[in-house]
DNA sequence: CAGTAACCGAGACGGTACGTCGTGTCTTCTT
DNA sequence: AAGAAGACACGACGTACCGTCTCGGTTACTG
């Protein structure tokens, strides 16, 4: 079992180093001081030890803050997000998205395990936000979301620079304003 | 010169059949009925050649219509980059950005010759727009095409069902009520 | 020690089916319904297992006879190795043969266990025979050994079908009318 | 085409240095400066590759003596089969002959391209020495060619040490006394 | 209108990595 | 205490493509 938290690491570690394209088994493989059949006999690819590697270092964390204020909230959880997305993780997430592009498996994988359980995470607080008539409440829960996060993604996929703090407060803010509750025009 | 034809058609039709990844350099010049070197000696690499191929497809396309009502031509617009998106060209596009995430030439590319183009074009509206008083002054313009746009592409790489119109209907109206002028509430 | 017993059959059997090159260690572990360890335990390589597996099914056998005709003893001699040459034994025998072309310990093992002790043996009934003035006394015995076998084991190595007992019956007629005593001439 | 001439030397070379079974068909690759793929390309396996560069080496050679000698002639051409198989030669055909115990494509190559050939010139010489009066009419040409080179092989198979000139030429008497005409003895 | 270049198909080539199999060692858990 | 079960590092397998490189055999341009 100690075979398994040398290959998470080495493999976090080179495909950081690298970028996930230019990593091969063989290589993790060889830095993690293991045979490649030991990677294969966990995994079925390269995606799916990657999925796990970054599950593994994100774990349950991101939990959503609730100090009542939608708006600050948000901030807080998104500039965490970014700064994470800037780091070591940035790098495997968007090899993981591209695998995804053309494997079913490490897509769906994707979605089930870090995506969704995110989304409804931050759905419960959003809904939260809307009985406390801080969101309008004829919007989906889940299209806020997407709202809300889109943007990052697309720096993140689109661009070299990273998403900087400034901006995403700015692109939040624009975001918020649209969801916001329309004031009672009599 | 027919040749080139022959290879981006292939190259084409083989990867929205097989998917980016699946398609190899080998099987495009089989399929198009060349010799390896033919694809070689015009472009470096498969990304290189996919991103001619999605260029070559959809042209200088997809110009911006004016008819005086931003909220109606963003929506025509976005639309029809939808429809795009969701046959043949989708899948191309969904590879070149993969291989962006590992390619910087590639990613370097994308963003020249497709994203920066028609950024430029739906900014130049967006400043129309302003103009007129039907969106915020304050905000760049740079930062509304994200806003908008960004979305759509979470949608292309995340999920694997495509974008419904109406969906993306609703997430402009959502977008776009963010970005109109405050009324002065004096 | 009854997993040595499951071990040897299991042994035997497999090679005899498959051919000794494509029977592994593990497919005998697993037939024999043992673990690996319990097979390297006793034996070193497959080589050793398979000589110790042919010994045990051939034992002490195949004794000479000693009728006083020396002719029709070795007949009788050849014909039951022949017979045995030609069933699960000869699969095995042609593996081990194979195996120490390249494995010096199972080619030292080869002569010490199984081809010595029967060339002494003959070579014993053959001195007899010389007393006994029905082969001539100035041939080594060990050379009338290997004009005697040799041609088993060439057909056995060489050729796909068996040695017929007709053929053999002729093939050692005409080596002992080489090997008789020269009738004084003068 | 020279890849090839590459790939039979450094094949003959290791293969004679290191033995027949320790040699994998990467080194021969690494060895003769070659990727796998060529090896592959021309041979299906390292059994049809050392058949080749065992006939590529011996060529048409050995082809048989007539002095009108038979027995002069068999010996000439034994010992030089035997001074053959004592060198790099050796090596590769007890390697082939091992391979063919489990490879039946390489067992019946062997006897088409080396065995078969060799046999059919040798029992036209045969056949001379019979219409000549030098060997019995009542074997079979094909009988005798066994007994006469069977020793040989069984030498070289079983024995460590090789078949010394002194111990051939032994062979060959006896085997020939058994073989000439029968005095009518009326 | 012949000569010569550019372009092409075909595919051999040296490589790298793949995912699988079997080796012989080792540890763990069961009985 | 013995042994099955199987994880493990390792090395080789045979395959798929990579990108480079000759090879001949066309067009089609030019001198």
């Amino acid at each position: 079992m100690e075979a398994r938290r040398a290959i998470l690491d080495a493999a976090i570690t080179l495909i950081s180093e690298r970028g996930y394209a230019n990593v091969t088994i063989e290589a993790i493989a060889a830095s993690a001081g293991v045979g490649k059949t030991t990677i294969y006999r966990w995994w079925s690819s390269k995606g799916d030890l990657a999925l796990e590697a970054i599950n593994d270092r994100v774990g349950e964390a991101i939990d959503f803050p609730d100090t009542g204020d939608i708006s600050a909230d948000l901030r807080r959880q998104l500039l965490e997000v970014a700064r994470l997305l800037d780091g070591e993780i940035g790098v495997l997430f968007r090899g993981i998205v591209a695998e995804a592009q053309s494997t079913p498996t490490v897509g769906a994988a994707l979605l089930d395990t870090i995506i969704e359980p995110r989304t409804r995470a931050c759905e419960a607080r959003l809904a939260k936000a809307v009985d406390d008539g801080q969101l309008r409440p004829d919007v989906a829960t889940r299209m806020m979301v997407e709202l809300i996060y889109a943007p990052l993604y697309y720096r993140l996929l689109f661009k070299t620079d990273p998403a900087r703090p400034r901006d995403i407060a700015l692109l939040l803010d624009y975001t918020l304003s649209g969801l916001r509750p329309v004031p009672a025009t009599d």
